[in-house]
Order: C-alpha cells, then structure tokens, then sequence
RNA sequence: GCGCCAGUAGCUCAGCUGGAUAGAGUACCUGACUACGAAUCAGGCGGCCGGAGGUUCGAAUCCUUCCUGGCGCGCCA
C-alpha cells in the first residue's frame, strides 16, 4: 500500500470493522478518521469506481475553514475525479454515501466544487477527550518518522567566546525542532561542530596567551589589533596561569601555541554549553574538526571526489561585480565541481598553503555525520545561505557515491535585530562588547527568548525588543499561553479546594456544543505536530498554542456572565467533574506543546 | 553583474506545501467585571496578498518577468 494521506503516512492501517475500537484506541481522532476515508476510497477502488493504484496522497483531511460547514473536511473527491475520469461532485456523492454509513459520522455532506464536510457524532469527540487525558505527556506522539534517525546540528558556533545574540535563533530553532522531530517518531541527534581547526583559534590561543601573561603580573597595555579582547578570556588567563606557572612566559610561539589552543578551545566550550545550558539546550554530540582532520577524513572524500571527476585542479576567475580586491592573483586549486550542481562557480577545498579550507573540512564531516544519521539537517544563519549550494551538491555527491543518498536540509535562519522601546540596540563585536545570551536570559528569562524566537517563521527577519517581550498582555504571545494554563491550575486547585471536585471522566455526556468547539481546537495537536514536522517549521506549534489559548480563554469567558457556563458549577458535582476533565485535558495539550518548544508551563505567575 | 530570503489590514505577523467568503494581534470605535485569575472576553472598522503575464476545475501558495528591502558573492569561518 503506499500511502496516503500525506500528513499521516503510517497511522492508517484501519479496517472498516474495527471501527468501534476508534476511541478505545491510541489512534487520535484525526488518524482514525483519516482511516475510514482511506477505506471508503479503497471500497471505491474495489468497485471499479476509482482505477487500481490510484495515489491517494494528496488527499487532506482538515478542520472546515468555517466551523459552520461541518467538523471535518476532506477534498479528496476533487483531488481524485481526474484520475476517475468524472467530475468532482459526481465522485463526492459516491464517496460521500460511504462515509455516511459509518457508526460515528452523523453526516457527510458536499459543497462548494467537491468538499465533503463531515459532521461526527458528539461522541467522537468525547472520546479524544478521554485519549488526551490517557495518553497524557505522549499525547500528540506521532510514528511518523518510523525511527529513522536524524541528526540536526545547530548552534556550531566558533569557540572563540561567548554565546551571544546572534547565536540564539539558530540554537532555539534547532533545539525545538529536534524535539519537534523526536515527538514526530525520529530518533534525533543533537550535534555540534567545532570549528577548532582553522586560524581563529590560533587567534583565541595567543589571546589566551597575552591574559596569561597578564594574570603573571606582566603590564599588558592595550590588548591589539588581531587578539581577541573580551574580558572573558581574563579568568582563562589567571586559570593557566595557575596551572602552569610561568614556564611558558617568555617561550617562542611554537612552543606554547598547541597547548594554549586545546586549553583555550576546551574553556571556550565550557563556556558556551553553559550559555546553552542557561536556554535549556544541551547536545548529543560535540564533533571536532581537528579530529576530524586527524582522522584523515577529508583526504579520504577528495580522493573518492577525484576519482569520479567532482575534483580537479583549476583557476578560479576573480570576483565579479564590485572591484575585485587589490591583491588578488589566480592560483591553481583543487576544486570541486559545484556548478555542476547549480552553484555559479566551482569550490576550491584546499588553500594555496595546502591547508583545507573550511567548505573541503565540511563536506568531510557532513560525511561523517552521515555514517549514523538517515537524514541530516543543519541550522545556518542567513549569511552563510550562499554557500548553500556547494555543500548540499558535495553531499549528494559524496552519499550517493557512498550508497544510498542521504536527505540533506540546510534551514536558514535570518537575523535579529535586537530593540528597545522601538530604538535599535547598538552592538559591536570587534570591541568585544555585545549582548550575550547570558545578558538575555537574565533580563527576561528562557521562556521568553525561546518562545519569541519561534514567533516568526525561520527564514523572516525579526526584531526581538526587550521591552515589548514581557509585557503582560494578550500582544505577547509568550505570555498569553502561560496565563492559559496557569488559568487552568488556579481553577483545578480552587475546585479540589473550595468544591472538593476533581475532574472526571463520568459524565462526559453533560458537555456541549461550547466544550465541544474547544476538544476540537485541542484534537488537532497530533496533526500539527506531524505538519510542522514535515515542513520542519517548530513555530507552527507556537502559533497552534496560542490559538489553543485563545479558546480557552474564549470559553472560560462564558462564565463571566453565565455562572452556569463556568468550569466549576456550585450546584453540579457530574458537570463540574466534567468540565474540569475538559479544562485537564487542555492543560494538557499546552503542556505538550510548550515541552516541544523548550518553555516552561507554569502554574502560576 | 550573480545567488539566497522576504514583500499579505495603518503597524507586527499567520496562512496547515494548490482549496470554500484571505486570518490573528495591535491601533481606532462600541459593549461586558459584587472575578471559576477582566493581565480577559464579545462585536465593529480595516485587503488589487508588491506589479504584470502564465499553468487549471481552483493561485497569497506553482512557473516566467519586472519593482522594493535584507543577507551574501576570493583560498575567511
């Protein structure tokens, strides 16, 4: 069978018979429905009315656009007339006459150019109630990745200082998705690389190296041009000064240089997993390209790139467009055939001095990664978007070279522009003076950073203001879906409290069109976390949650003028046990997406 | 000159990979608290989805081409 409904690719081996298992089942309500129209289809096809092998997988099954036209919307009579060789609508009544038959669709009915919306029985929707609250924290837990193993890799910031602002989208957007992936069925791997090859750190070291001389007691003036001049390399200084005396004071750069590099690499590291720490991320994996180099991977990727012709030597031509620069001169290269692949230019791999560049270390560690990852995603910021092309084309080449090609996603990122009340925030790095994650989550806490950076599709620019993220107001959606479920906790402690009523599963019959609304807001959690999944897009379930929040709040304001529409009816103990099932389960399905997102979901505030 | 990303209500942004009358927040106008948390809720106003062609039953979404903004364009990382 191939499948499918395109956003639920391994759910639907359902069997008409075993319908009335739907909602004992662990199948969510979305997946079972999705199962009955796929055997309604099948029926179809088994009569003569749909040809054999028709695909069924652009067929959707989504919430109506308009709550008025039904419960649930398929449009797979008009995605499916053309191979049917019929219209749309002629197609729909055949489809629609199958689905009306089934025990927990109340109606199926057609409109506009070939929609069946379907109406289900109240009870359908009380029994995804009851899964929420069995189901619990897997609730939304998708086989959709079937196990295959992903390695996301993000952050990879330089270890040459601190973690700051740039930094921070990439590492909450990757963070979030590769927990987005792991709830969609992945089994995930959290990677980060290590740039400790290249001349930066040879930066780093001697910077290391002047504080060291500093914490000996030595007057070293203005740190210059060339060193890295945070004050955050002072306490790496005094630490080796400490540990190793004086013995390297006065030697000659070569003597001293490897040392301070490694030592310096490795307090930079710690430095900035605990800046990662301080945003709740924390990754599998470390992977360093000095190892990797020592490990001899590179050579092995140019020498099977050389046999089959993707590297060969040549000149490449100086830069078009502006002025190329003064010192430019053509050099023989080893190059890799890019524009082969679409790049306009082809990529050399090594430096004149025989060094590897950073594009011929990377296609080796992509490689690398690839050894026990099926797919690789990697988080860039937008600047390096234009060495896209060269990396995705050397890894086709190299892991189909190698068998099976590998699913290879570069994300982009887009920059942040940090305000204040309005006023763009200032920051330069060369004075090493900027914003640093630290700074960040000590002003407004990791909820905030996190969720705000997953309020705007990645590949967008966005501006982050310090003083409109902590507002305390519906324009702020961080906050907003908090006060949701706080809301939700204050009501279940005042019920146990004051009431002595918890929720229960009793006298779910008593709940109507209202709660209803709600449950069917909340039965679409599993379908968004396998949508955003797919697309690869965490911040749809930031949005998805604020929706959720705002019919919570829609509801819960009922009350306010309708005392017998509030979750806790004095005189009721069935339907106060009720509602407060319903306000559980929604509690439940914030919770679920927050954890997804890496936010706390608090109980008060 | 080339590549990538963006352009949707006055402003900030969604839009479920091609579906029904394009949606939220904000701002502005109107209404709702002796509170299960009003830091909230209900209603109104507001659109040539940057422009122009095309593809088909159907386009904000796909293709072509312009316009505007951002990022990038030796062997840096």
């Amino acid at each position: 069978m191939r499948l499918i409904f395109s956003f639920l690719p391994c759910i639907l081996r359902l069997n008409a018979e075993t319908h009335e298992n739907i909602m004992t089942d662990t199948k969510t309500l979305y997946a079972a429905y999705a199962g009955t129209i796929e055997n309604a289809l099948e029926a179809l096809v088994a009569e003569g009315t749909l040809p054999d092998g028709t695909s069924f997988a652009n067929v959707t099954l989504e919430p109506p656009r308009d709550a008025s036209h039904g419960d649930l919307a398929t449009n797979a009579a008009m995605v499916l007339a053309k191979p049917a060789k019929t219209n749309p609508r002629a197609l729909a009544e055949a489809l629609a006459a199958k689905l009306e038959a089934h025990d927990g669709i109340a109606s199926a009915d057609i409109a506009g150019p070939g929609f069946i919306n379907l109406r289900l029985d109240p009870a359908a929707w009380l029994g995804e109630l009851e899964a929420i609250n069995r189901l619990g924290d897997e609730y939304g837990r998708s086989t959709m990745g079937e196990g295959r193993t992903v390695n996301v890799e993000y952050v990879s910031a330089n270890p040459t200082g601190p973690m700051h602002m740039g930094h921070c989208r990439g590492a909450v957007v990757g963070d979030a998705l590769a927990s987005l992936l792991e709830l969609a069925g992945h089994t995930v791997i959290r990677e980060y690389y290590i740039n400790d090859a290249g001349g930066q750190v040879d930066t780093l070291a001697r910077s290391a190296h002047l504080r060291y001389r500093e914490a000996l007691g030595e007057d070293i003036g203005e740190i210059p041009e060339g060193y890295y001049p945070g004050d955050y390399l002072i306490p790496i200084g005094e630490a080796l000064a400490k540990e190793l005396g004086d013995k390297h004071q006065n030697e000659p750069e070569e003597e001293w240089l490897p040392y301070f590099r490694a030592e310096a690499v490795e307090k930079m590291m710690d430095l900035i997993k605990s800046d990662l720490a301080l945003l709740g991320i924390h990754h599998d994996v470390f992977a360093s390209e000095a190892a990797l180099h020592a490990a001899g991977k590179p050579d092995e990727a140019e020498a099977w790139l050389r046999a089959h012709d993707l590297v060969y030597d040549g000149v490449l031509e100086a830069p078009k467009g502006k002025a190329p620069p003064e010192d430019w001169e053509p050099v023989e290269l080893p190059l890799f055939r890019s524009t082969k692949f679409g790049d306009d230019q082809d990529r050399p791999i090594k430096k004149s001095n025989g060094k590897w560049t950073y594009f011929g270390a990377d296609l080796a560690y992509h490689i690398q990664k690839a050894e026990n990852a099926d797919e690789l995603i990697d988080i860039w910021g937008a600047d390096h978007a234009g060495t896209v092309k060269r990396i995705k084309a050397a890894v086709a080449a190299l892991s189909e070279g190698k068998g099976t090609p590998t699913p290879f996603d570069v994300k982009l990122v887009q920059m942040v522009q940090l305000m204040r009340g309005g006023e763009p925030v200032k920051m330069s790095k060369r004075s090493g003076n900027f914003i640093t994650i630290a700074d960040m989550v000590d002003e407004v806490g990791k909820d905030v950073v996190r969720f705000t950076m997953l309020t705007r599709k990645p590949e967008a620019q966005m501006e982050f203001d310090f003083a409109k993220v902590v507002e305390a107001s519906k324009d702020n959606p961080v906050w907003y879906v908090q006060y949701a479920h706080a809301r939700i906790q204050s009501t279940l402690r005042k019920a146990l409290e004051e009431e002595g009523v918890s929720p229960s599963a009793a006298n779910l019959d008593q709940l109507g069109a209202e709660e209803i609304t709600l449950i069917q807001r909340a039965a679409q959690f599993p379908r968004e976390v396998e949508a955003a999944a797919k697309a690869r897009e965490p911040h749809r379930i930031a949005f998805y949650l604020y929706d959720l929040a705002t019919d919570l709040n829609a509801f819960y304001s009922l009350g306010n003028t309708a005392v017998e529409k509030r979750f806790i009816v004095k005189q009721d103990k069935g339907l106060s046990g009720a509602r407060l099932f319903l306000a559980d389960s929604i509690g439940q399905v914030l919770r679920n997406g927050l954890r997804v997102l890496g936010v706390e979901a608090v109980d008060r505030m």
